[in-house]
DNA sequence: GCTAATTTGTTCGTATGTATA
DNA sequence: TTATACATACGAACAAATTAG
């Protein structure tokens, strides 16, 4: 269990970043140092800082040094309008599932053009809604390769399913493909939400694959418009 | 032109990848076939293939190989890292660009709030207006330290701000955080922007760093709703 | 202005560990 | 069990950008 060196030296950085020891705009120990430090060769110390870059935490730069970036936190961008991961986190509040619908399919040709999974292929489609202090405001509209979420039940989609593939599963995700748009909303959207006047919703599009490339889920969220925050760091 | 090895390596697999010979969901040549191939260390391989992977193109699975990832195109891409002259040129639109606004502002409390510039900073404050096949459907609301981009005029504006910045004055941007949210037009999108009765505008918040780690630009493009389109890809 | 020292960037070769087939 | 493939790690050397003297 003695996890990897590199991952020590991460941490180690992380931490002080995170505690002020290394301050934003300035330059963290040199490699070498940090190598000296650690008692490992500068590879392995250069293999931490690449992961913290690519986090969007440090910057190294040529001849110079690596330097601390600094961030804006979050909280303090949304100037009145609050993020429902945080609004939930921070203050729990009421925060509720249901799932009006929970039925198998198989891919034809329409469905084909919206998730982008092979006609033929048998999948789940789940909607759930998410009511965050009594106001029905995201609409999940899920698609699932049956194949690879074999067991998945409505109970388990109340909870968490990405929980239940990793820990259950052991299912391995490379990530996703996010598109965001905003659009009317369609029947559903106007049967299930509380849109409460607001004639439009923000529609992220998600793209889920698994570790050897295979598209596995396609989720659209509608989000109620004036509720809807996305947040990202992108590298240049 | 050969600048470095691995360079080389990632271009070649992403040009297979691209033209079909590595097709998605399936494995490219391992490692060691790739040293071989080109004469080099497995360790240049592994540098172009962790690219790669963080393109969000390849995916590496610890004893089976390295995989395609399977990509969904997306035709019409606005807003995401890319700047706006580069995304129509990609998508060959006709776009362009008017600049009602070009003015020299000291940072007071008001627009450290909004900015996060500290106060008493010099900044550039730039109004561009964005017009795609004759219709103006962008807002850009530019703030820029004056200090670090020095020398920007309104014709250089009006063509690409990070062009200048990055060719001309050699400054290396790190990354940017971004923030998207749907709110109504304020009184400039509503002056400058051809609404066509769209009652709301997605803006994108970008907080733009120095590979030092300084905030150097703060911009707000408001995008009218109907023509917004942001595309990432985000790692698990 | 020049040289030397520092710091990151690239590359090599080798060895060992761990997951998969 | 064995072979293959990726993961981690070490040490070394030289290149390139920057800084210190």
């Amino acid at each position: 269990m003695a996890k990897s060196r590199y991952l020590e030296i991460y941490n180690f950085i992380k931490e002080n970043i995170n505690n002020g020891t290394y301050p934003p705009e300035e330059k963290i120990p040199s490699e070498n140092q940090l190598k000296d430090i650690f008692s490992v060769s500068r590879n392995t110390v250069r293999k931490a800082i690449d992961l913290l870059a690519s986090d969007g935490l440090l910057s190294s730069v040529h001849g110079k040094g690596v330097f601390v970036m600094k961030k804006i936190p979050v909280n303090f961008l949304l100037g009145g309008t609050e993020s429902f991961k945080e609004a939930s986190l921070k203050n729990s509040l009421k925060y509720k599932t249901s799932i009006p619908i929970f039925e198998t399919l198989i891919v034809n040709e329409e469905l084909n053009k919206k998730t982008h999974f092979p006609i033929g292929e048998t999948i789940y489609h789940i909607i759930r809604i998410r009511e965050i202090s009594d106001e029905k405001v995201i609409l999940d509209d899920n698609y699932f390769l049956k194949e690879i979420v074999e067991g998945l039940t409505a109970s388990i989609a109340m909870d968490s399913v990405y929980e239940f593939l990793e820990n259950k599963k052991g299912i391995k995700i490379n990530g996703a493909q996010k598109i965001i748009s905003v659009e009317p909303p369609n029947e559903e959207d106007k049967k299930y939400l509380d849109l409460r006047g607001n004639n439009l919703v923000a529609i992220v599009k998600n793209f889920a694959y698994l570790d050897n490339g295979t598209l596995f889920e396609y989720t659209e969220s509608h989000h109620r418009s004036d509720k809807f925050v996305f947040s990202s760091y992108a590298k240049r």
